[in-house]
DNA sequence: AGTTAAGCGAGACGGTACGTCGTGTCTTGTG
DNA sequence: CACAAGACACGACGTACCGTCTCGCTTAACT
């Protein structure tokens, strides 16, 4: 994270104002909701927010990490399901991560700040460590299935991560394919059932 | 398509100088190459081609749109496998598939499109026409693998597309992670071998 | 004048559409009723006229020979007066300049000439003769008064045709005064009449 | 005047650059000396100005604004005479006039101001003001010579003025004919002496 | 009658300038 | 120092004309 909130160092000088990240974060919320990512400007945040564009600034370096950070006050945490069933854990998270998507159904945040990425190693950076961030709780519960032996030893659970959420992410971005419960059993089935797909 | 092969209709005025398009299009994929998909302006374009910017907006209603032409344009067919077996195919058309991506290595153009189609419609379908065109041949492979009973009758085949390629496009697009043979062929052992991942 | 008509010549191929002529100068003379010199364009007149723009070009170098041409058609002749005394002559000649001033009121393409002026040399010499010829009929009632000794032999006439014409002029172009007899005889009071400014 | 010098207000927000204003009017005065009125280009004076075009929008609505205001920066005073007789302060009056005009001898910013004049109402009222400054000397020089009855008091001064600036501005915009002290003295002897012209 | 040269409507072409917008930085006066 | 306001350099946008050029066709005059 780049806030480092360093509580003893004590600043001199006026202290930032708490309300003007607030006013930022909302206005950013705002008008990504009405117009995109593309449409938002920082002057139309500023302007909204009744800020100056140097609060701004002083807070994030670009347009995008602002963008990020306002992503990340959706914060309720993701879910970190232990069922005891490999299957039953990935129903759980892939229902919770439906419903997220559902939610913000036609957000483009996430291209935006992927072709932002390309352009941007800071943001790169926060990008990923974000992504990665919300795989957490995916990736223990893979961990914990090849302990108990549902998974093989010999399978490399990055690709796992992949194979799972890749055909949503896919959906998401390039088909816009309905992404919802059926489809996800239907991908889970695919993956997991050996009497879907079996090599001759 | 758009392309009316109406030969007796004999448009009037002077007709397009096909010139000009093989020389906007080359411009744009060298400067593609040089600087990506979001510091490829108009202008630069145009300045380029040794083109007015109207002889562009002419041909093409954004740069998107453009980007989209200069794509396609890379027209060596893919590979369209018939090996006799589901792994044997998946594997020839991965492999055309990862040496593909590999050419084009840190190309912005699909982010930058995936974006662009979230603000214009126009786009979305265009982009949409290509990237199905790109997935024909992976989903005429797995329909034979269908109908010689190596995948099951039941099984969506739109997900199986989405199960292989959305793995791909993930890693591409956000992980970054390395896309080679051995991720290929880790891919396709978790999707097709029952023995990785089985239910308990 | 440019246009030789020598009828002898004969030239070879398709003789120019003397319709043509007409609609362009109609749909020139429209435009510039509505829109003024500054709004009118070649493309919009070629439209209006159901011309191609080379049909103008053929005849006219550029925007400002067509509005010289355009200008010249309105050619029922200016009154030439003779009344046998200078004052009586200048009245006529001067209520025939206010009406033609009067009918086009808020034209504008005198001083679109008169800055095309300054930088095409052609539209100067066409310019000059255009004006030169509006002016002949004045010219030559001075030159009848100044036989008769009406206008003492020492005065220069030229700058006689300057003390009159000017005046009209700058109340056009700059002041945007009113133009009327009133003015006229105010006018023409002011330059005739020795008991109006007399040296101490 | 729009200045409205209100020292109170304390305008907010970074207080606009006067160095900007001198190095636009600076570039703009040196491109008009060079190309002309028509050949200058907003751009062109961003450029050499150093300056971003928003600054120039930001200062003036259009570029007939920016020479306006370019033309009223050169305020050496005009003559404003008071020898005590008419001929005398014309004279004196006239002289500098010729001197002005003999210095930016071929400027074509007149006839290019004139012509905007005609479409926008703001450039229209700038320029009429710009004009009746500079003609408030010859005002007043007339007016106390009707006070001391070198004019009889039936006479309308402003026709007077037509008549003396008019015969300049015409030789300046439309016959161009040579604009010198000989020139100036035969108009006053046309105008001022009754024995010139004399009604029968 | 066939050939040839130009006229014609349509509209593409290389340019140039336009006026607007957004970016990220800066400079004021006021807390 | 932070803050609201807003000026600043820069660069791209998409549009409008300019004057020229190519098409396919028509229209006469000359072979």
């Amino acid at each position: 994270m780049t806030t480092t909130t360093a509580p003893t160092v004590a600043r001199r000088g006026r202290p930032r104002d708490a309300r003007c990240d607030e006013a930022i974060l909302r206005a950013t919320l705002e008008m990504l909701g009405e117009g995109g990512a593309g449409n938002l400007s920082i002057d139309g945040v500023a302007a909204r927010a009744g800020v100056g564009k140097a609060t701004i600034y002083r807070r994030w370096s670009s347009k995008e990490a602002l963008l990020l950070e306002a992503l990340s006050t959706d914060t309720n945490a993701i879910a970190s399901p232990d069922s005891g069933t490999l299957r039953g854990d990935l129903e759980l998270y892939f229902d919770d991560l439906v419903e997220r998507l559902r939610q913000n159904q036609n957000s483009d945040v996430l291209p935006h700040l992927i072709e932002a990425a390309c352009y941007d190693a800071e943001v790169r950076n926060s990008l990923d460590e974000y992504l990665s961030s919300r795989q957490l709780p995916l990736r223990q519960l893979l961990q914990r299935a090849q302990e108990r032996g549902e998974i093989a030893a010999r399978i490399d659970l990055a690709v796992v991560v992949d194979v799972l959420v890749g055909p949503v992410i896919y959906r998401r971005l390039m088909t816009r394919d309905r992404i919802d419960g059926v489809f996800v059993r239907k991908l889970l089935d695919i993956v997991l059932t050996p009497a879907g797909l079996r090599p001759v």
